[in-house]
RNA sequence: CGGGGUGUGGCGCAGUUGGUAGCGCAUCUGGUUUGGGACCAGAGGGUCGCUAGUUCGAGUCUAGUCACCCCGACCA
């Protein structure tokens, strides 16, 4: 392992993947687009799917699960669909191997081929809407509120570590309701649940709105999502909720029949948020000494490092700190008393900061005969030698300053970064610095189309909470009722 | 699929006009160390991505092939 981090401002790119390997979350897998994630990065994905579970459960949504296979002509019953997703799926055509009765290799078995091919799941909304045609008869059976966790694949030409791989770990929410009205609020609740826990959990600032017919999801008739801003200026897309109208009842013949005996179709919503919201907490917090961990998201709190010539000290400061580490335990932090003889202190202490580790202590014989520790925050990288009796207080203080200190940093961040633009040469400047500008646009996927082609800039989102004005558009100059938010994007 | 780049001990790299492979980190052993990634001494580890060719001789030249990375098109 080499010891330092590369600058980010040299090549934003070559940093992240150096961090998030030398952070111990994750590696490119030989296998195609895939990745490999490792036990300190699945630790975090760990806590962020079990804060999330809790969120979907107070919402009074179960979890199921569904197949990995999908009968290819699940996928031709909503013709949208199909053609958002139709140019990147892995496809299973054979069901056995042999060996070759000439070269002795393992080859695929020419005769083991399927009548139907098999879509490996891109996302599940054929399969499960499949399913719940034979769940739903009655109003009585609605509204049906399902989750699952699960793996899909996406056969992305470029792929990169928790951003865009082949293979990515997710959740998918997928409802039935009576109403147009429930559904549209089911939506909106759960991209709340997704807001909510980007900026309280992640201390992730986010954006919350609705994507242009463009940008939409293949078969949905409004998409909501939330938007994020990273470090270096883009945005990206954190999580989205979708509003499905009927599309897919329609496609898999799924009807109810009402309190009053009239048979319709039923309206659905999904959801979903992945691994990639491990790259944007990456790229949200992190700095040149390796990750930064929020808190609520740290499968380590705190790290306890004792300072030790001989093993007779090491026995002192375990007898100091024992009664410490057992108090910090029973307030719910997790916290590792790092005793480890075979690593010098100085070594731990570096090791701790690339994993995001957010409080460290240290304690010597010099803090022995004083009744002090050390205790050194990641966030603001502050050392303060207090006082051994306050520590619990201190740490459990600390541990709310740093979830919140980091998203105020990160919001700070994202308001410098945000801009308005009123010509197209405002727009096109503003667009080299990095970060949201917010800009008049004429509505139309046309002139979408063109600022896209011409700057690489995408229509991130038209904000939840935005402010109707009148204005020109920046690129085609006809009326505009609101301004929208432009990023260059992951 | 287009443009560019890289494949050499576990990791990062060097290797000149072709002459039989080296450096840093890591690893192992012993000792001294331990308050910011320790030091000294010693040791182990590589058919140079793969295949064919040129040559007395190929990490180096030629052709092919595979893999990966970066920049586009596509996307959460």
């Amino acid at each position: 392992m080499s010891n330092k981090l590369t600058t980010r401002e040299k090549d934003y790119s070559a940093w992240y993947n150096e961090l998030v390997g030398m952070a111990n979350l994750a590696e490119h897998s030989e296998v195609r687009g895939c990745m490999v994630i490792k036990p300190h990065g699945y630790a975090i994905w760990e806590k962020m799917q079990r804060a999330l579970d809790d969120m979907f459960k107070a919402t009074g949504h179960v979890n199921a699960y569904f197949p990995l296979f999908i009968p290819k002509s699940y996928f031709s019953k909503e013709a949208s669909h199909v053609q958002g997703f139709a140019k990147e799926c892995a496809v299973v055509t054979h069901y056995r191997l042999k060996n070759d009765p000439v070269t002795g290799e393992i080859i695929v078995d020419p005769d083991a081929k399927l009548e139907e091919e098999l879509i490996v799941r891109p996302t599940s909304e054929t399969i499960i809407w499949n399913t719940y045609k034979g769940w739903i008869q009655s109003y009585r059976d609605l509204p049906i509120l399902v989750n699952q966790w699960a793996n899909v694949v996406r056969w992305e030409m470029r792929t990169r570590l928790f951003l865009r791989t082949s293979e990515f770990l997710w959740q998918e929410g997928h409802t039935a309701h009576a109403t147009s009205g429930e559904a549209v609020i089911e939506a909106e609740k759960m991209l709340d649940v997704y807001a909510t826990f980007a900026e309280e959990w992640m201390a992730m600032p986010v954006i919350r709105g609705i994507k242009t017919a463009n940008e939409r999801f293949a078969g949905a008739i409004e998409t909501y999502c939330i938007e994020a801003l990273m470090q270096d200026g883009k945005a990206l897309q954190a999580g989205t909720s979708h509003f499905l109208g009927q599309n897919f009842a329609k496609a898999f013949d799924v009807k109810f029949v009402t309190n009053e005996g009239k048979e319709e179709f039923v309206w659905a919503t999904s959801w979903g948020v992945s691994t990639r919201l491990m790259g944007a907490l990456i790229m949200t917090h992190s700095d040149d000494n390796g990750l930064v961990l929020p808190p609520k998201l740290a499968p380590i709190q705190v790290a306890i490092v004792p300072i030790y010539r001989e093993d007779e000290q090491l026995e002192q400061l375990r007898a100091k700190l024992n009664p410490l580490v057992d108090a910090l335990k029973k307030q719910g932090v997790s916290v590792v008393f790092d005793d480890d003889n075979k690593r010098k202190p100085g070594w731990k202490f570096a090791e701790y900061e690339m994993r995001g580790v957010p409080i460290r202590i240290a304690m010597g014989p010099r803090d022995l005969e004083n009744n002090t520790l050390e205790i050194a925050r990641r966030d603001t990288m502050e050392k303060t030698s207090v006082s051994f009796d306050d520590a619990l207080f201190t740490v459990q203080q600390l541990l709310t300053d740093i979830q919140q200190n980091l998203f105020n940093k990160a919001l700070a961040h994202r308001e410098a970064n945000t801009h308005k633009a009123d010509t197209w040469d405002e727009f096109t400047s503003l667009l080299d610095k990095g970060g949201f500008i917010a800009a008049h646009w004429d509505g139309t996927t046309e002139t979408e189309e063109q600022i896209k082609q011409k700057t690489k800039a995408t229509i991130r989102c038209i904000p939840l909470d935005n402010i109707k004005e009148a204005g020109k558009c920046i690129l085609s100059g006809k009326d505009s009722e609101q301004r929208v938010l432009f990023a260059r994007a992951y």
